[in-house]
DNA sequence: TTTTGACCAAATGTCCAAATTAGTCAGTAA
DNA sequence: TTACTGACTAATTTGGACATTTGGTCAAAA
């Protein structure tokens, strides 16, 4: 094998996604960027959509693995939450590819991108809801609905990393940890 | 005064807006159905904008007051922010002018709407952050930034309301009000 | 057998004339 | 004189004919 062409193709299907996103993202442009002819792409994917969904997955999987080197046995659980939710917003941040889908799902509604903003956010669910019924198995946490807990915790995340910032000054990685203590894992009664 | 052109004028205005948003209702419909020339309109409102101000200002003046309506004296600041959040977004769905608008928003993100949208949502917070200083005053809870505490509270509710039954079963009026409690009031923390 | 790019139908974008709309104002009615 | 009106205008939106682009195919080349 003296070109992987595969790789090629998914390489550059990768690039032009993370740039242009899935609709602005042409077949021909992508076999153009991966110097192969545009049939060739066909013989690896049947469609545009399941290129998307192989690159989609790897995300997935690259971002599953992210939150997975968060976490750290050795301590608490309310500490490992944060820093595997911590790091998983913070990727989205980081990837050009993440941004530009949730851009795109938000401004052009683009139904491809937004079945994967699903799916990564049923991964990210399913994600927490398993540390939650590991640590309510190991008694680290009361006994708990583990659906309705980790919908709880994502939400309040996303709503304070991206959209506390839309009227606010950013809070910081210690102020987001400090609220989502005081209010998920103690509680405001007096 | 043997017709109340203003108020005519604002009574079909209403109707309108309410059955096809701001976009889709025009001045012109407004008058034929307030039995008024067109010109009318504009010696008591020099724009659209203007006429529809008033309006969305009387539906957050109502939408106020059935909160103070919701709210019991002698219950638990706990039991009246439930009471009051519940109350609103109740309010949200049995009114015809906030679904649609919300609506117009989301699909067609109509300036107008999404403006209304946004002043809504500051008079819930501003009424919840109100009702958490008197809280904190009385020492009924414990001290806390109640702008980030109301965003919160408005953040989970919502979601609890609207977004989780996207995917699941809608949750009871009960049953949001035990997480609510289980989560913001008590905390999850053995 | 693998790769290719010319080709096709369908979807999308580009015009522009016709229709619609917010707002005006000269004139009518009270 | 005052309150009201609807024909009018400038600006925007719409519809639809026409051109371009795009995802996907396949006969031929490598």
């Amino acid at each position: 094998m003296v070109v992987d062409r595969r790789k090629m193709i998914v390489d550059a299907a990768t690039n032009s996604f993370s740039q242009f996103g899935f609709k602005a993202t042409t077949m021909d442009q992508v076999a153009k960027i991966a110097n192969v002819g545009k049939g060739t792409i066909y013989t690896f994917f049947s469609t545009k959509e399941e290129l998307f969904d192989e690159i989609t997955n790897s995300l997935i999987k690259e971002m599953k693995i992210a939150a997975e080197e968060a976490i750290d046995e050795t301590l608490t659980f309310q500490e490992n939450v944060h820093r595997a939710l911590y790091r998983i917003l913070e990727f989205r941040l980081e990837h050009q590819l993440t941004i530009k889908l949730f851009q795109e799902g938000r401004e052009m509604r683009t139904p491809a991108a937004m079945e994967v903003i699903e799916r990564i956010e049923k991964a990210i669910l399913n994600f927490i809801k398993d540390k939650i019924e590991k640590a309510i198995n190991k008694g680290e946490i009361q006994r708990c609905d583990p659906e309705l807990t980790s919908f709880v915790m994502l939400k309040l995340y996303v709503a304070l990393i991206f959209d506390w910032e839309k009227n606010h000054e950013p809070l910081s990685k210690e102020k987001i940890a400090k609220v989502l203590e005081q209010y998920i894992f103690e509680g405001l009664s007096k």
